[in-house]
DNA sequence: AGGCGTACCTGAGGGC
DNA sequence: TGCCCTCAGGTACGCC
């Protein structure tokens, strides 16, 4: 589900939700979902103060007063909701809790359980292998430039690799081709310097853009306060297969790429 | 190195 | 109504 833009609504929504917040107890209803094994993670998280809540590539972190962070991945339909004091109901689908002194309690839900929570110690380099913030003045046309050369996978495929770029997901992968008017099996390294220049720019303002409209509800994301995002509505090729580009006119196509779903404009993109 | 298939899960939606 | 099939915003792993 959620890719950078989702990532960073829930975060902001968390931080103003939880920061200063005093951990009452941890309750892992899915083992399998958490590191440290559950009773570890339970324990050291208990009396731990949350500090603040943020984003890293698509990578919810949790910072703690102690020093460790609470490091989640939602990936497919993982859901973080702070729910207020008096709550009865679990979010349905919850697979860890966080119970707050003050009687408020943050739900780590996930139909499918493919989302995970991590608790690293304050030395741990978890984010080793996590790319560049596409957003942050590291992500210079000059540095995506030379990412690029002398790759030989398609320019999608490239896109969503984290290890490079970190935050990119198939929804903006789609929409910032489209938006710099580039076919998604070109080679990465084929790209010209003016073509890259337009893909470097569009990541940013398709990003930036999704982020105003607190990200893309296609299916069933939510932010942290149990609301939908707005960018669905702005989409101009993903998941539009049949519908008109809305640049040319033309048809949107769906083929798959790198296994995945990949909607674009035969005609614009080339 | 990188591409490919598969696995992890459940639910929604389409076709019949 | 209901069954069967495909698909889903992501990543990890093993194989070649």
């Amino acid at each position: 589900m959620p890719e950078l833009p989702e990532v960073e609504t829930i975060a902001r929504g968390l931080d103003r939700a939880i920061a200063g917040k005093t951990v009452e107890s941890a309750t892992v209803r899915l083992p399998k979902v958490v590191l440290p094994e559950p009773r570890r993670f339970s324990r050291r998280l208990a009396g731990d103060r949350v500090d603040r809540a943020g984003r890293r590539g698509k990578f919810v972190v949790i910072s703690l007063a102690s020093g460790r962070s609470l490091v989640v991945h939602l990936r497919m339909t993982g859901r973080l909701i702070v729910q207020p004091a008096g709550a009865t109901n679990l979010e349905p689908y919850t697979n860890v809790v966080l119970n707050f002194r003050d009687g408020a309690r943050l739900c780590f839900a996930d139909v499918r359980q493919f989302g995970r929570m991590r608790l690293v110690e304050p030395e741990d380099p978890w984010a080793a292998e996590v790319g560049l913030e596409p957003l942050s003045d590291d992500f210079s046309f000059e540095r995506f430039s030379g990412l690029l050369s002398g790759r030989t996978t398609p320019i999608k495929a490239f896109l969503l690799d984290q290890r490079r770029i970190a935050g990119i997901g198939n929804i903006y992968a789609c929409e910032a081709l489209w938006e710099a008017r580039i076919r998604p099996g070109l080679p990465a390294g084929s790209l010209s310097p003016q073509r890259r220049r337009r893909l470097h720019e569009a990541i940013r303002s398709v990003l930036v853009r999704a982020i105003e409209h607190r990200g893309t509800s296609v299916d069933d994301y939510v932010d942290a306060e149990g609301l939908r995002g707005g960018f669905q509505n702005k989409l101009s090729v993903y998941g539009r297969d049949g519908h008109a580009c809305p640049r040319c006119g033309k048809t949107v196509v769906r083929t798959v790429l790198a296994q995945r779903g990949t909607w674009w404009c035969r005609t614009c993109q080339r």
